[in-house]
DNA sequence: TGCGGTTTTGAAAGCGTGTGCATTCATCGT
DNA sequence: ACGATGAATGCACACGCTTTCAAAACCGCA
């Protein structure tokens, strides 16, 4: 039932290995025999067993792609840009999706079986170990959106320092003096180095936040915590967010209040999620560089699929700040 | 470097074929031998090569999923449910993307060379030939979100015309006069259903479109498109977008000219991805099942990997209505 | 102890492909 | 015309695994 190269060997009235080279891009065969094989195979609807020729070829053209959920704007973006960017290299994006929850572990363990060339990592919590059995198999990994501690494995990161200092400049230019601040999730990365970014940038300025909440990346916990805080004393009257979602949420809630954005309370996130700039939010924020970052990480990502070791590098793309309206 | 099921089998002293059925779940093997054996595997790092096992076992474990571009709301939506959908059966996804331009068959093609057990597709054209290709290559698919005529395929499909009747009463009950609408890419089939759902509806009621405009499914052309209804002569009094995207995009447009949505004009979409319950937009839209899309889809799939044929049935879902306040 | 019957077990035959190696063939220089 | 060179070709092995098959080990029971 299935066509192999056999099949094809017998149509065209030559040998298996010459099947096998008429597809071999540079192989050793005469031109129009090659042509003739390929039309046979095309006649008979064969294709080279991809799962096969990886036993022996070694690679199998697979990425793993780790991501968490993808109903999140930032994270759907990002997979866009990432998928489109692997099979411009010719190569493929198998899904590994990993829940809030879940471990990583577990699911890039059976990515790994199936002979993935290497793996982005750009969800979960991964450390030196898990990189050091994933580089040992065979697949090289590169981590996006954070930096590995112990430098177990590259790693391509927007400077989110850098980007909080940004903020806090505007923060100033716009006269702000009460200043709130709503986290993502406590363990990420990126949450904890946006919030020491924007206190370290502020007191540098001798300013401090005035109150601190934490909500999960969601819109909706934007708009939870952003209505705690406008509806508490002492409101703020700017609220800066871990991210773009939740900021979003923040706006939704300051006009629920009827409070006017960005007179009565400036609000901005973090990302530049293409929501951002739809016209009811119109968003000051900072713009990740993830077509940069995406690029930066398949780079590094093939370069050691080529076989390049070395010590791993740590890669800080600078973001910029994009003013809108919303601060 | 790479550990096989041999080096296993020297280290526990036993024979591959032993290894192999310490991992074969419910093979004929002794109890604390298996343990032993795993425990072995454990320390040496081994995990069976998915790749040669699917050479003969036949099944890879892996679903092709072919999809638009992600960035759209509602793709990335559909894709974080499907990929949950997936893995909780055990299978991995093996993303496809086909930006809109490009042709689903060449990428649909080299991933059948991958031996995928199935393929969902749920973005570009896909017609008999290719689905009857597929099947023959022992890899079922099915369509998501349109019919396939001729009935090559599994397909499951939200019943479009039946929320635009929905859509259709709400317009008459809000009396709304000068109805305008806005479609996505005019060779979609959802599109084509949904203009036709609505004018067949309207005309149920004895009304008509006043105007129809195209768009592309995306927020900025709802924007762009809605701009033109509403500075035009005749202004309309309820606009129906093809999509959500182009709802939300179209309430912006009606806001910046100072327009109240739905006093001046009513706004309803399509498909109540989440973004529609957002606070500034608030959309009253047709809540298309995805969750029961998905499941359908994927029972559907998996009833024909396991060797279930018969006729190609097409599973329509229906949608429900979901008032907000856009109209 | 001996026997039929049930598990366990290892050897070996694939699964579909790439490729080293030896062989054949055509080509070219002298 | 003849040997040297290089390309083209087919054979057979390797890749890592599953699974059939026959042999071996084990069980209960008379």
């Amino acid at each position: 039932m299935r066509v192999t190269a056999d099949d094809v060997a017998a149509r065209a009235g030559v040998s298996r290995s010459a099947v096998s080279r008429a597809f071999t891009k540079g192989a050793s065969i005469q031109p129009d025999k090659r042509a003739h094989i390929l039309a046979m195979a095309d006649e008979l609807g064969y294709r080279p067993n991809l799962m096969a020729r990886s036993l022996t070829g070694g690679a199998t053209g697979l990425i793993a792609v780790v991501v968490g959920s993808l109903s999140s704007p930032y994270e759907s973006w990002f997979l866009d840009i990432l998928s489109q960017g692997i099979r411009s290299r010719g190569l493929w994006p198998l899904l590994v999706p990993v829940s809030p929850g879940q471990e990583v572990e577990p699911a890039l363990d059976h990515a790994l079986a199936y002979q993935v060339d290497g793996a982005v990592i750009a969800a979960g919590s991964v450390n030196r170990k898990l990189a050091e059995r994933s580089t040992a198999n065979g697949a090289p990994i590169v981590v996006v959106g954070r930096v590995l501690d112990g430098g177990g494995a590259d790693s391509v990161c927007c400077d989110n320092r850098a980007g909080m200092a940004m903020i806090a400049e505007r923060l100033v230019a716009t006269n702000r003096r009460r200043i709130a601040w709503i986290g993502g999730r406590a363990d990420t990365f990126s949450n904890v180095e946006r919030f020491d970014g924007l206190t370290a940038a502020l007191s540098a300025h001798g300013m401090s936040l005035t109150e601190a909440r934490r909500g999960d990346y969601t819109t909706d916990s934007g708009m939870v915590q952003a209505l705690a805080l406008l509806t508490g004393r002492d409101r703020p009257d700017a609220i800066v967010c871990g991210n773009d979602a939740m900021a979003i949420g923040a706006i939704s809630a300051a006009r629920r209040l009827g409070l006017r954005v960005p007179e009565d309370v400036g609000i901005c996130g973090f990302d530049d999620i293409p929501a951002a700039a739809w016209e009811p939010f119109s968003l000051t924020t900072v713009a990740n560089p993830v077509t940069e970052t995406v690029k930066a990480a398949l780079d590094l990502l093939t370069r050691r699929i080529a076989g390049e070791n070395g010590a791993p590098s740590t890669i800080r793309l600078p973001p910029a700040l994009c003013i809108r309206q919303s601060l």
